[in-house]
DNA sequence: ATTCGGATTCTCT
DNA sequence: GAGAATCCGAATA
């Protein structure tokens, strides 16, 4: 398997590009000299000032969304219901707070290591089901505040890299958004894009 | 200082 | 499909 390293232009453009382009690519998460690698199979993009969903709607900056504001690349992480974090990727150069939120990725490798950590009732899921969803995801990964607003480009953390395998557009679905209620007109965009019949996308 | 509710998930029914 | 769990950011005062 050919893996290359993604280099900053990859992360310099919108984020439903962004968002797109993330799809097939991998997550590498290191612990302990261990690594763990997630395939990102479901995003969301979030277009910042004038997307109503969007934590930087009209520009908003606050201690939270300050990473948003950082150039892409670089992650945005928050707590969500007082118990899952949620992990993004920021799009764009500075200054435009738009981002990626990943939402479901499938585990190639390092399966074992997240059983050790995962609570008893969560080891007998099946492995496709794991990382299907924002906050599962990030429960696999390891993902917490620690690594928020850290950039991905050569992090020991937390990197992504690509390797051999295809997305073509054909393969993308595109869909509205999960949970943004209260966006009003702008819940209706299509803007949630998965892998086509993949098992470890969202419910 | 206080209030409101969320880019979620799990466990029931 | 409904309800709970549970913290903290953001808005209001």
């Amino acid at each position: 398997m050919l893996n290359s390293t993604i280099n900053q232009d990859f992360f310099l453009s919108d984020a439903i590009s962004l968002a797109k382009n993330l799809l097939g690519k991998i997550l590498v998460r290191t612990i302990n000299g261990q690594q763990i690698k997630v395939r990102i199979v479901e995003t969301e993009a979030y277009m910042g000032a004038n997307d109503r969903a969007s934590h930087s709607y009209q520009f908003r900056k606050t201690s939270r969304t300050l990473p948003l504001y950082q150039i892409g690349g670089t992650t945005y992480i928050y707590l969500i219901y007082g118990m899952y974090y949620c992990f993004n990727i920021v799009a764009n150069a500075q200054e435009n707070p738009q981002a990626v939120l990943v939402r479901a990725g499938e585990i190639i490798s390092g399966q074992k290591i997240i059983e050790d950590y995962l609570k008893p009732t969560k080891r007998k899921q099946s492995l496709a089901k794991l990382a299907s969803g924002p906050g599962k995801l990030a429960m696999v990964l390891k993902i917490d505040r620690s690594l928020n607003q850290i950039s991905l480009l050569n992090n020991q953390e937390l990197t992504l890299i690509a390797d051999d395998f295809t997305v073509n557009e054909e393969d993308i679905i595109a869909a509205k958004r999960i949970n943004i209620d209260y966006a009003k007109e702008d819940k209706e965009h299509l803007w949630r894009f998965y892998l086509k019949n993949h098992l470890a996308v969202s419910k």
